[in-house]
DNA sequence: CGTTCGATGCGTACGTTGTACGCTTGTGGT
DNA sequence: ACCACAAGCGTACAACGTACGCATCGAACG
């Protein structure tokens, strides 16, 4: 019997790839990959740091698990109903999921070793394009212009130095001290007259891009 | 005076920062960021590690240091003539550089410590855009349009598992491998129908999506 | 109930990394 | 000829990933 056994090793705090894949999410989510060490692993585990490695083969097998399961957190496009609703709805998953996870922004692309889940999403997401009316070559288009797009999103916000509209006056000033006045003038610019207004927010950015697009894909399809 | 002590220097096998600069850069462009070492790097100047300590802070700033040398190889985009051109072109020089350099993707935008070369690359890029008749919205609304996506495809591109176009067929085959046939079928009609087609080079999608936003930027510009 | 055996956890140890600290050596200016 | 400062180095340490082999424990079986 599996189940019964199962059952006793998780009513104990038996470790378990799950709970180790669980708290490396969780380490990693918190203070970045450069926290999650699998001595501190062990540590939020209250275990050995040796004993991770009866669940995980080493470090780049377990950020490989991570990995696919951020991919699982994903909603999958339908391939019935509207493909453009369905592009849009998956785009806006994959971002959600992405600043949960900031860390997991650079890797989820990463080819070595694709997960299931990884491998199920882009599935979907071509079947969806295909359903939608793309002949193959299209959908392959599409499918690499919309992943760049929302992988290099979260990558650029991944990586401002602010996070609310109110530090950004600060961070700017502070960025831009070390140099010259009127040394950029069209940064200081767009920083002063744009990025600072009250209500600026760079997250509404992703939107407008991705309708943009999402209209130059539907001119395609349209005349294919 | 400077020169002659500099000369000098130069003439020796004197070590600076400019030459710690360059034999990183060679370094991460042979092996990517792992093979980056503080004390590799020693032993290929032929140099006691902790001397690299007196030109550098730390790894960090090194790092630093290495981004910034890739945003001067980028050509920037001139302010008159035509926008569209001047933005096709600097997505190219961009994609060219993150080409040669591909440990730097993911690090370019990273918003803590953007240098010199940094700010002016993109002060170029938005005086670019202001010049060929975009209003300051509109600018950041294109601005981190294009950016997003050359620094996604880059990424997406860096990252897939095959280099030409001859070991796709290998590649997807071992991928595929641990799972049931059958089990993803847009995934395996889109390899073996389109991508592994003799002829296909992944790269070409970098132009296509590019016109594709082009298309769309000049369609808001002349809206606006 | 006693034995056995595989799964799980752990202790120790090694090689590699970044880098703090203070000494040594060489060099340009006086 | 001297000196002061810059440049390079030797030693040392803490933190990391992880190889290897032993200890333990619970389930299954006689």
């Amino acid at each position: 019997m599996v189940t019964r056994a199962m059952a006793r090793a998780e009513r104990r705090n038996r470790l378990s790839r799950e709970r180790v894949l669980r708290a490396a999410v969780d380490q990693a989510d918190a203070g970045g990959l450069d926290e999650l060490t699998m001595r501190k692993l062990a540590e939020v585990l209250e275990v050995a740091p040796m004993a991770l490695y009866r669940h995980v083969a080493n470090k780049d097998d377990l950020v490989d698990a991570m990995i696919d399961a951020v991919f699982a957190e994903i909603d999958l496009p339908s391939a019935d109903g509207d493909w453009r609703t369905a592009m849009h709805g998956r785009a806006i998953s994959v971002r959600d999921a992405l600043a949960r996870h900031r860390w997991a922004i650079g890797l989820m692309e990463s080819g070595t070793n694709p997960g299931p889940a990884n491998l199920r999403h882009h599935d979907a997401v071509i079947g969806s394009l295909r359903a939608g009316g793309f002949d193959i070559a299209n959908a392959a288009h599409a499918y690499s212009l919309l992943d760049s797009y929302i992988y290099g999103f979260a990558l650029t916000k991944m990586n401002l130095p602010f996070e609310g509209s109110d530090e950004i006056a600060d961070v700017a000033q502070e960025m831009l001290a070390p140099f010259p006045e009127g040394e950029y003038p069209h940064l200081m610019e767009i920083l002063t007259e744009h990025v600072m207004l009250p209500g600026y927010d760079y997250g509404d950015e992703f939107e407008y891009g991705l309708d943009l697009i999402l209209d130059g894909l539907e001119r395609v399809r349209a005349t294919a």
